[in-house]
This record gives structure tokens, sequence and C-alpha cells, in this order.
DNA sequence: TTGTAAGCGTTATCAG
DNA sequence: CTGATAACGCTTACAA
């Protein structure tokens, strides 16, 4: 079955092979009740004969149903969330097909570029949605979307710059950072550990106050613990796990009787992992978040991000708005909480 | 101007505020020498006030021209070639927009899967080219996409088990792995040196043989040395950063007087850098290949693959073979010695 | 249950 | 230089 050269079947020449019209054929796959189970057969046997699949461009031309879902690439990621975006946008494609459609990559360096990009894909109808991630506080993207009504979800919260979450219509789909710090460091005080610390990112940010918030909430929870002894058990560093090796060496310091400690995200918990080592405190438990191959790799504990539910959230809230239902314009997804057991030990080379 | 609810503008809402034809407005975007510049004008203006765009589906189904190109994205990638494929779909996507097409991103965890995903994107004509990576000795892809006659090309050679090249007619694109290698090793030893070493992947393939090769050619051509002091300077290891340490600080204490290390990756040169500084070799100068961020950041030098060239006659090849042109159904990219300084030491943290 | 006819938006052919 | 007409392959009324 040569591929190049013989023109893709068409749905007139199935037709002709089963002996009926174009209609049956149509009929057999868009409303298979209302052909009679004898002709069904027929036609399927022409379709599978012939190697027969509908054409494209021409079921979106007569249907206009969305079909295609924009996502952008951008191979200049940092190391920290590079492998997150990377598995989201694995996650996106995988979903978007399993709802048979597809998905479109497009590139954008600077952001002005971008909307252009966008509209471009949008208005040729190249694209029907478009599913934005990499968002941050004050984000013009966001307000242009909102503004123009682009058919959009956005992958995180609309943080404002006042750290609060826009009202704005648009949809959005977010992980509860909070839930899953706070389900970490659940599961360490439910091992009966009370010197619990958190390692924070310096710079502020919607995603960073929530994360904090979680751990906070459940060592308050627990009480025991003044408010000044629980900023004694944070500390902060920017997001590399150099930086967070030194704030964890200091922490471990000025806490000497530190059990555990759990992270703004696994780039710092292998930080901390590190500072561990240095500091002989291999018992130290640490977690994570985003359950990165590393995670699983040193073997610390971290939180999932449910990548999977996140993309197929994205495509529910889209579709729902595609077809003027009503219901809900967000959607905030429970991570989970990777429990393991540390059984390696990071040994510091070369001493 | 929203978008949603509007629909989008068709030509003959152009025409008609225009106040010609359908076909005129087709003609000044496709044929604009047809058309008097006084009504192109008009034309234009029309246009840009009402927003117009073709309807890319329409303009597929009646044009039936390339209009999408398909490509993996797998998010299972190891970390050695992660951000290279990274870079490299990168460099596609924008290569692809350069030339008014789309790219189409589809994944595929296990081979039969990709096969078949790829036979539904080119039937349904939701793609009409594809481009591989990632292939390998004895690929099943490959073979099958050669006896199928599948529109797509090859980033990297079609190797043979055996180490050969196949002839099989099949377009292909690769980097000049020889000559990357070769390069990297002439800037050293025009600089002086003579005691030049070559870090060597364990497993054998195509790729890493070929740019062993390089470094040989060079090494041979400059003389002076026996065979077996040749392979005195060669260490091999599989490709991550700890193994390459150990293997060069066995390679350092064979050879003491190593000046410079060529390395199959800059991965192995990552490994490299940390084990002249554990051996307090900071001297000892090292190129790796890949030209990744983190040569850029340690300041070593490296072999760029040149990947917007790669991916520019991935679209060349394909677009020739599309239009029944003859020529060339590969090409080998010459690739860029990037040579750094490395104004940077390494030190071995925690002494 | 099946077939006929129309039209999605575009471009190509061919008259005027 | 411009405009009518047909066709790309499909689906959705509607009629047989």
């Amino acid at each position: 079955m040569s591929h190049e050269g013989s023109r893709p079947t068409t749905i007139g020449e199935v037709a002709h092979a089963a002996g009926v019209s174009h209609q049956t054929v149509s009929n057999v796959l868009n409303a298979p009740e209302r052909v009679a189970e004898s002709t069904k057969e027929r036609v399927h046997d022409a379709i599978a004969r012939l190697n027969y699949r509908p054409n494209a461009s021409a079921k979106r031309l007569r249907t206009g149903r969305p079909a295609t879902v924009a996502i952008r690439f951008d191979a200049n990621w940092d190391e920290g969330t590079g492998s997150l975006l990377d598995r989201f946008i694995h996650a996106t494609i995988d979903e978007v097909s399993a709802r048979g459609m597809r998905a479109l990559a497009y590139t954008a360096d600077q952001p002005d570029r971008e909307l252009r990009t966008i509209r471009e894909l949008l208005e040729a109808r190249d694209a029907d949605w478009l599913i934005v991630t990499s968002t941050f506080p004050g984000d013009p993207r966001v307000s242009w979307m909102i503004e123009h009504e682009i058919p959009c979800v956005l992958f995180g919260r609309p943080w404002m710059p006042d750290g609060t979450v826009s009202a704005a219509p648009v949809l959005w789909v977010d992980v509860d950072g909070r839930q899953g710090t706070y389900d970490a460091t659940r599961s360490f005080l439910d091992a009966g550990m009370t010197r619990i610390g958190y390692l924070d990112w310096t710079y502020s940010s919607g995603t960073g106050v929530d994360r904090r918030s979680g751990w906070e909430a459940a060592m308050v929870e627990r009480g025991g613990l003044g408010a000044e002894t629980l900023s004694t058990l944070v500390q902060a560093c920017p997001d590399d796990a150099e930086h967070a090796t030194a704030a964890v060496r200091e922490l471990l310091r000025r806490v000497p009787e530190l059990e555990a400690l759990v992270c703004a995200s696994d780039t710092l918990a292998v930080g901390a992992m590190k500072a561990a080592a240095d500091e002989r405190r291999a018992g130290l438990r640490v977690a994570g978040f985003d359950n990165s191959r590393t995670a699983a790799l040193l073997g610390f504990s971290s939180v999932d991000q449910n990548l999977a539910r996140v993309a197929s959230l994205c495509l529910d809230l889209l579709a729902a708005r595609a077809e003027g239902r009503g219901g809900p314009s967000n959607a905030l997804v429970h991570p989970s909480f990777v429990d393991r057991a540390q059984p390696y030990t990071l040994t510091a080379s070369g001493r």
C-alpha cells in the first residue's frame, strides 16, 4: 500500500466500492444507528479495504467544529520549570489526541510576536483553541486575550501583581499548591516529626505564597509552635540547587534539630539533599514539588502536579465554553503527594 | 474587535466591501500582478478593515498543497539528548512557520503506536510531511516508512546495525560529526598543543564512530604519534557526567601530560571539567559537542550542530521531493566549532 | 433506510 | 484586467 502517487481514497470511492451512495458511507461514520446492519458491514469492509480516512480539512470546513489546539513550545526555558512544561505539553498532546483533536505547536521569543502569531493562527482557523502556559503577574498576553475574547485557557492562575487572583472572565486550571505542601507537611507530622522546615523562593509570586501557605497551615493546625518559631523554620533562596544547598546548610546550622524540610520545588529539594549530605544529616527527610524524574532518582518525596488531569480539565473548560454550556470557568487540581522513603543517601564526592 | 461570536470574515465579505468579486480578492492575494493597482489598493484596504485571513482548511482543501509538518514530541528523553531535541524541535517549528506552514505535534510512547499515529495523521491529511528524530540502527520506523513511501525526512543518518549508512531511498539530514571533532582537535593543534585526548561513549554507534574519527583524522594528519599512542589517549564511558568524571580522572592519571580533551558530547565535557577541577588540572582545555547552554555557562568550547540549518534543509528536501524535482536526497551539515577560552574554573566544593 | 442537493471558503479555468 | 462558474471532500437537511 504505497502512499506516494496514489491519491488518498475519497468517500465517493468507498461508496462506489460498497455499492452505495456518498451518504450512506457518511452515515455509517457519523450516524451509525440510521443504517442497516448489512450495509454497514459492507461499507466497513470497503473502508478497510481501501484504507479510507475522511479528509480532515474538508470535515473542518464543513462542520466548523473545533479540531486543533495550539500550544507554545519554547526551548528557552530555564532548567527548573523546563521539564515540567515539557511534561505538561506531552500530557496536553496526549489528551488532545484522545479527544480526536490535533495539537499545533508554535514558538514565540517575544511577547508581541506571540500575540501576532496567536492571532494569525486563530483567524486563519489553523487553530481553534489555545492553551497558555507560564503566565506571570501582569502578563500582557492575558489581558490581551481577555479583551479579544480569545478561546483560551491558562495553565496557572491569572495572578495579579498584588498577589491576588484576577476575577476577569478567563478560563484557567491550576494545581492547588497549598494543598500539595499541606499534604507533604502532614505526612511528616503524622510520622511523628515536629521540626519541619520550609525552603521558599526568594522572589515573591502567587505560586510561592500559595505553596508556603500549605506548610504554614499544617504547622499551625498542629499547634505547639509560636509564630516566631514558625518563621525560624523558613529559609529562602533562588530556584537553583546551588543556592538551595547553601541555604539549607545555614538552616541546618540554625536549627540543628530539624527533622524534615518541605521545599517549594524539586530543584530546591535536590539542593537540600546535597546539603544534608554535606552536613552529615542523611536522616533529614526532604519533600519537593513537581515529582520530577530527579525526585524519583534520588528517592525523595515530592508533590505530583497531576498534569494529565490538568490537561484534561483545560480541554473540558474549552469544550464547555465552545458549546455555550455554562459551568465553572476554572479548576483547581488536587495534587498527589508521592511518599518516598529516601532509600539512597547522597554522598559528597571528593572528600 | 471581538473574536467570539463574530464569525471570521470570508473572502465574499471582503469582495462586497471593496465592490469587486470573490475572484479579484483571491487574485490580489495569489496573483497580484494580474490586478490593477487601484483595485489592489481598495481590496487591501477592505482586507485590513475587516481583518480578513483566508480560511486555512478551505485553502488546503482546494489547493491540496502541503501545509503541515508533523513532528514527534517525546517527554521521556534522557537528560543528555533532551535539550538538543528540544532545540531541534524549536528550530523546526521556526523554519516551518517561516515557510507559511504549520507544525503538528504528536506523541508516541511505543514504536507501533507511533506508526499508527503517523499513518492516521497522513491519511487524514492532518499532516502532509513528517520529520523523524532519534532514529537508531535497525529502527523499524525507518524501514516501515521506506516501504510505505511516507513523505518524511530523518534527522540523523539511517545507520545500519553494522555501522554503515543505508542506501535506501529515504531523505535524511545529519550533522557531520567527524568534521566537528576534526575542527575541535585542529583548534587545539593549531594552538600548539600535542597531547589531545578523546572521551568516547562506551556503547558503539554510527554517531560515536563518526565523531571519534574526526579526532583521529586530525591527530594522524599531524603525525608524530604512533597508533598505540593514539589509543592511549582515548577513554570511554556512558553518556553521563558522573561516569565522565571518573573516566577523565583515570585518563589524567594515565596521561599526566594531557593538554586538551575532545569529548563526544557536552554531557561528557561537563564531567571532564569536574575531573579537571578535582585533579587540580584547571588548565586542561575541554571541547564538547552540541554547544548546549551548559557549555556556554561553564565556558568550554563546543561543536554547534547548526540546528536551524538542519531544519531548513529538512524542509528543502521534503519540498523538492513533493514537487517532483530531483536533487540530492540527503545532506550533511557542517557544524560550527565554538571556541571558548574557558575563563571560569570549576572548583570542587566542600573542600 | 437510502439517495439527492446544497453549501462550507477557497482557488483555477476560462470567458468577457 | 475582471468576473462568472466549477470543483476540492465532506456533512447536514430533506426528499424518496
